[in-house]
RNA sequence: GCCCCCAUCGUCUAGCGGCCUAGGACACCGCCCUUUCAAGGCGGCGGCACGGGUUCGAAUCCCGUUGGGGGCACCA
C-alpha cells in the first residue's frame, strides 16, 4: 500500500448524483491503481444537519458501481471529523501569528461601507487589533496564489481578488473551510480530485495550506456534468439520482463505464471496456477539461451491450427483481434469450413476457386496430383450427401460419399480425412462434377465440 | 459587479506542429437479413466558433473577440 490517500467528499444529500459517482470513479480508480486508499468522508460541521439516512443512500449508490468496504484501499466512511479541538487551536496559532484576526463586522456593515452584496470583505478590522469575535484568515494584498491542477494546468488568480474570508464565527465554531483543510493534514490526504465548481475556493484553501507550513495536495478539479441546455445537472430539474438508473435496471458495469467516458477515455477507439481494464489506463492529466453532457441515449446503448454480453442463465437472474413473483421461472427462462437482445434497460422485461401470465388478455388498442384489418377473423379462424392438430413446436406452428396466409393470398408478415396481436395483445414483441409454444396450445386456442369473440362483437 | 474555467460532427470524444482528404462511438437516415420488433452486417449524413498572429507548415502554440459555464456567506 502506498502513501497516495484521495479524499472523497460528497456532500450529504438526499440522493447521490450521476456528477458525483464519476467523481468518486475517477477517485477510485486512482486510489486502486496506484495501490493507495479512497478516503470517503461524508462530514458536516454541523452534525445535526447530517440525515443518516442520506449517508447511507450514498454508500449504497457507491457500493453499487462497485466502491466499498471490503476493498483494502478504501478507508471510512468518516462522519464526523475527529480533530474539532485541533480547529480550534489552529485558529488560535493564526491568530498569535497574525495569519489572521479578530472581526465584528456583520454582512450589513460590509454592505453599507462597500455598497455591494459581491464586494467581498473590505479589510475594515485588519488591524485594529481586536480581542473577540469572528476569525478571518488574513490574505496577501498582493501577488498571485498559483493553484496547479492536474486537470487545467496552473491557474493563477489575483490575491487581491481573495478577500479576507471568515474561518472561525463569533461563536467560537470553525468554519468547513478550517476544518476540511485540518482534517486533510492530519488525515494526510495527497489527493483531491473534485468538481470544477471547487475551483473558485481552492486558492483560499491552498493559503491555508501554506500558512500553516503544509504542502498543499496534488488538485484536480473535473468537469461538471451538464444537461442538453450545458448547464450543471440540477436536482430540481434533472434526473441526477444514481438510485434511479439502478431501479430502472441499469447495470452498474454499464454505468461505470459510460461515466468514466465522461471527460476521460481510453486513447484508442475502444468505448465499452471493463473497470478492469480502465483502472491501470487512467490518469487524471488526461481528463477533457471541458464540460459533458449527459447522454442518457448512449447510456442506453451501453447498457444494451452489456445485457446481451451477459450468459443468459445470468441474465434471467438479473431480470428477477422485475418480475412478478408469482410468475413462472421456467416459462420465462424459457423466453429469456430470446428477450435478451430486445431490451436495453431490465425494467423492460416485463413487457416482454408479461402476456404469458397474463389471466385476462389485454390488448393494446392501438396494436388491436393496426392489425385487426378486414380479413383478420378469416386468419385467427383458420390458424385457430389447425392448432387442434399441428404439432407444437416452432417450425411446424409458422408452416401452419404459413399455409393459413396462402389461403388468403397472404404472406407470413401480414398473416402473423393478428395472430400476434390476438396471443402476445401487441404488435410487437418477442419471436411469435415461440411464444406460442411457451405459451401452450389451449390457452392460444383461447386467446384466439377471445380476440375472434372482441372482433364480432 | 469581481474572479475563474471552457470551446473538434446534434452528443461523448481521438488529436498533444507535418501521419488529418480530421478517426471512433451514440443518435439519425438508407440498404441487407427477417414471422413483428430488436440484434447483427454494410453504407450515408455531419465538426475544428470567429479574427489576428508565430511557423516552411496550425484543429494543435500565442493574443483578441464572441459564445457558454462556474464561484464570490459568521453554508457545506
Amino acid at each position: 500500500m502506498t502513501d497516495i490517500r484521495v479524499r472523497f467528499a460528497p456532500s450529504p444529500t438526499g440522493m447521490f448524483h450521476v456528477g458525483g459517482a464519476r467523481s468518486a470513479l475517477f477517485n477510485w480508480a486512482l486510489a486502486l491503481q496506484q495501490g493507495g486508499r479512497f478516503v470517503l468522508r461524508i462530514e458536516d460541521t454541523d452534525a445535526a444537519r447530517n440525515r443518516p439516512e442520506w449517508t447511507e443512500g450514498i454508500i449504497s449508490a457507491l457500493a453499487w458501481i462497485g466502491i466499498h468496504g471490503d476493498s483494502p484501499h478504501f478507508e471510512g466512511p468518516y462522519f464526523q471529523s475527529a480533530y474539532e479541538a485541533l480547529h480550534r487551536e489552529t485558529a488560535a496559532t493564526l491568530l498569535a501569528g497574525g495569519q489572521a484576526y479578530h472581526c465584528t463586522c456583520t454582512r450589513d456593515d460590509v454592505k453599507a461601507r462597500t455598497g455591494s452584496d459581491f464586494q467581498g470583505y473590505d479589510g475594515y478590522c485588519r488591524d485594529r487589533g481586536l480581542s473577540a469575535g469572528a476569525v478571518r484568515f488574513r490574505t496577501p494584498d498582493e501577488g498571485v496564489t498559483v493553484v496547479d491542477d492536474l486537470v487545467r494546468g496552473k491557474v493563477e488568480f489575483p490575491n487581491q481578488a481573495i478577500e479576507d474570508f471568515v474561518i472561525v464565527r463569533g461563536d467560537g465554531s470553525p468554519l468547513f473551510v478550517l476544518a476540511n483543510v485540518v482534517d486533510d493534514i492530519e488525515m494526510r490526504i495527497t489527493h483531491v480530485a473534485r468538481a470544477e465548481e471547487h475551483l473558485s475556493n481552492t486558492p483560499k484553501q491552498q493559503l491555508l495550506w501554506e500558512a500553516l507550513g503544509k504542502t498543499p495536495p496534488v488538485w484536480a478539479h473535473l468537469p461538471v456534468i451538464v444537461n442538453e441546455k450545458r448547464q450543471k445537472l440540477s436536482k430540481r430539474r434533472d434526473k441526477v439520482a444514481l438510485e434511479s438508473y439502478r431501479d430502472e435496471g441499469y447495470l452498474p458495469e454499464a454505468m461505470v463505464n459510460y461515466l468514466m467516458l465522461l471527460g476521460w477515455g481510453p486513447g484508442d477507439d475502444r468505448e465499452i471496456m471493463p473497470w478492469s481494464e480502465m483502472v491501470p489506463l487512467f490518469s487524471l492529466s488526461d481528463v477533457n477539461p471541458s464540460p459533458a453532457f449527459f447522454d442518457e441515449k448512449k447510456l442506453r446503448a451501453f447498457n444494451g451491450e452489456y445485457i446481451r454480453a451477459l450468459p443468459v442463465d445470468v441474465f434471467a437472474a438479473r431480470c428477477r427483481p422485475w418480475l412478478d413473483p408469482s410468475w413462472d421461472l421456467d416459462t420465462f427462462g424459457r423466453l429469456a434469450p430470446l428477450a435478451q437482445s430486445r431490451i436495453a434497460v431490465l425494467s423492460e422485461i416485463t413487457a416482454q413476457v408479461d402476456f404469458l401470465f397474463l389471466t385476462e388478455p389485454v390488448f393494446d388498442q392501438a396494436s388491436w386496430d393496426k392489425a385487426m384489418k378486414p380479413g383478420a377473423a378469416d386468419i385467427l379462424r383458420g390458424y385457430l383450427a389447425r392448432l387442434e392438430t399441428v404439432s407444437f413446436d416452432p417450425e411446424s406452428l409458422k408452416t401452419a401460419l404459413e399455409e393459413v396466409g396462402v389461403d388468403h393470398g397472404l404472406k407470413l408478415g401480414k398473416a402473423q399480425a393478428p395472430v400476434r396481436v390476438a396471443v402476445t395483445g401487441r404488435t410487437v414483441g418477442l419471436p411469435l412462434f415461440e411464444s406460442i409454444e411457451a405459451f401452450g396450445r389451449e390457452r392460444t386456442m383461447d386467446r384466439l377465440r377471445t380476440a375472434l369473440a372482441r372482433l364480432s362483437a
